[in-house]
RNA sequence: GGAGCGUUCGACUAAGGGUUAGGUCACCUCCCUUUCACGGAGGUAAUACGGGUUCGAAUCCCGUACGCUCUACCA
């Protein structure tokens, strides 16, 4: 059996977390936890220019959210520290000269100008094999302009020999064989001008030096796949590499192409997983948590997106997903993202959720409503009687703040469709007797008791209860919606009730 | 342009040479519900196209089309 499974997830800083990176983060997780293994987190904070403060930590924040923390990382150390590639930076530059001593890297002087020239110049150039030569490197140099340029600390970058017409294939956990000629990818930048290193040599020395196994990512990585496996073969033998397997895609729900950011601001749903503000830009983006979804139903969503057991089970949670995972069962083609059935998936678990813990959930939403919750176990109440129809922690608000304050906003127009004097004088009557209920200390009548005694007045009055009871709905919640009338006097108890209906009594008698 | 990858109902997917191509979301109908939901019962709806191989193809092979990703001193 080969050494123990460790597994990395490694995002640059630069950002919110889209719901792709939740998915790689999750599949690496599950393999992980599933053959007992590590999850590292590595932060790739490589592009300076590109560094957004808040980032590492909201990306943290998120993991913890999820519940699928690292167990290495920057925040909780390891043997394998520091996990920040910035905190790196000088490891690396050594494996470049390795290159470059070996023959399998050079120098290269030109400028982002000259590569600019070079590029409006050529169609399509590619700096590779047919152009290497007309450009500023230690290729087309001789050695004294080299070292000329060295000692004067000409800036340079390192770039790696991109062999021509070598046929490079690998297997793919997911894909099976993949296979490339070498001759269609340019000479990488290995090292920056900075002295930082790019993706391609970080990600080959780190999976190395922190001794990844299995190295899972986005599908878009695909066609640079080569360049790593060469790295590989160069610096540590090709024996050493990890298993590969690049991870399909989530795409737009409709039309075409990657899901962005833009398109949940378009198509109004969260695209990140919490809420995120761009410290520069000020710019606001939903996160799904703070839509109203469970952790646990993001999971899930997510892991059905791209994998199933193969089996009509659709609801998992985080060891069932532990306990079944497997990449073979991973799809190769992107998935649309729909928004529908990830609402589904939290509705699903809503139900399996306890009303306790669903009123420790709710409550910030409350808060943040400014809806005033007196008791716990009232709204523990109110949930029980409100979840069915809850597909979104922030349903429970637009489903049951009538529980907490009388609604200002009544749709009168359709009790006036079917409204006359005699339901004006049976309404008048019922508040005369919950008046009364309540000064005989009869204040906790039970629904059902509530129900015989409407019935019996619709009777007296002549109304059948049928042609009463949607006014009444309305009047107690503010419109068509909502659980059983008679559970919500209940709840609500009969002196709230008697003052709903006649505030409601007052505006259809200015109408 | 080049390279790589992909393609089953509108969406997520099952079926790995033999099924009336199954399930879920969405949509429609009905039942339940004196509201809205939940729940229950039904329904509409798919193997991109063209060639092979085979007694038999969604499944294997080839081609075409379409789509996506990459083609930065970004990841």
């Amino acid at each position: 059996m080969d050494s123990k499974v460790r597994v990395r997830f490694a995002p640059s800083p630069t950002g919110g977390l889209h719901i792709g990176g939740v998915r790689t983060v999750l599949f690496n997780y599950l393999f992980a936890k599933h053959h007992g293994g590590e999850f590292i987190l590595r932060i790739e904070d490589t592009d300076q220019s590109r560094f957004v403060p808040g980032a590492e930590q909201y990306i943290m924040d998120t993991l913890a959210w999820c519940g699928l923390s690292p167990d290495e990382s920057p925040a909780v150390g390891g043997a394998y520290a520091p996990y920040r590639q910035s905190e790196r930076k000088q490891l690396y530059k050594k494996y470049a000269d390795q290159l470059i001593a070996d023959g399998y890297a050079y120098y290269a002087f030109d400028t982002p100008s000259d590569l600019e020239n070079k590029r409006n110049e050529i169609p399509n150039f590619q700096y590779n094999k047919a152009h290497r030569k007309e450009m500023k490197n230690s290729i087309s140099l001789s050695e004294n302009e080299v070292n000329d340029l060295l000692k004067n600390n000409t800036p340079y970058v390192v770039r790696i020999i991109m062999p021509e017409q070598e046929t490079l294939s690998f297997n793919d956990l997911i894909r099976g064989e993949v296979s490339f000629d070498t001759s269609t990818v340019d000479d990488k930048v290995l090292l920056k001008a900075d002295g930082m290193p790019t993706y391609h040599l970080a990600v080959v020395v780190d999976d190395h030096l922190m001794k990844i196994t299995h190295a899972f990512r986005g599908e878009e990585w695909l066609p640079s796949a080569p360049v790593h496996i060469l790295l590989w073969k160069y610096l540590f033998g090709i024996n050493h590499m990890p298993q590969w397997a690049h991870l399909p895609l989530i795409l737009k729900p409709e039309g075409h192409g990657k899901l962005s950011k833009r398109d949940g601001e378009r198509l109004g749903f969260p695209v990140f997983a919490m809420d995120w503000m761009d410290p520069n830009t000020k710019e606001q983006t939903i996160g799904f948590k703070e839509r109203g979804f469970l952790p646990e139903a993001l999971i899930n969503l997510l892991a059905l997106l791209g994998w199933n057991d193969g089996t009509d089970k659709e609801i998992f949670s985080i060891d069932e997903l532990i306990a079944q995972f497997s990449l073979e069962r991973v799809h190769k083609g992107g998935a649309k993202f729909d928004y529908e059935k990830a609402k589904w998936f939290n509705q699903e678990w809503i139900k399996k959720t306890s009303n306790d813990q669903l009123a420790t959930l709710v409550k910030p939403f409350y808060d943040d409503a400014q809806i005033e919750v007196h008791e716990p176990a009232y709204l523990v109440k109110v949930i029980g009687l409100i979840k069915d129809r809850c597909h979104l922690l922030t349903d429970f608000i637009t489903q049951g703040s009538f529980f907490f304050k009388a609604p200002t906003e009544i749709d009168t127009a359709s009790i006036l469709t079917k409204w006359e004097e005699k339901k004006q004088g049976f309404f008048t009557a019922l508040t005369g007797d919950y008046e009364a209920m309540i000064s005989k200390g009869d204040t906790q009548p039970t629904a059902a008791d509530l129900e015989i005694h409407f019935k019996a007045l619709a009777a007296t009055h002549e109304i059948k209860p049928g042609d009463l009871m949607l006014p009444f709905r309305i009047m107690l919640v503010g419109g068509k919606f909502g659980p059983g009338v008679f559970e919500i006097i209940q709840a609500i108890e009969l002196k709230d009730a008697k003052e709903r209906i006649e505030y409601s009594l007052k505006l259809l008698s200015n109408k």
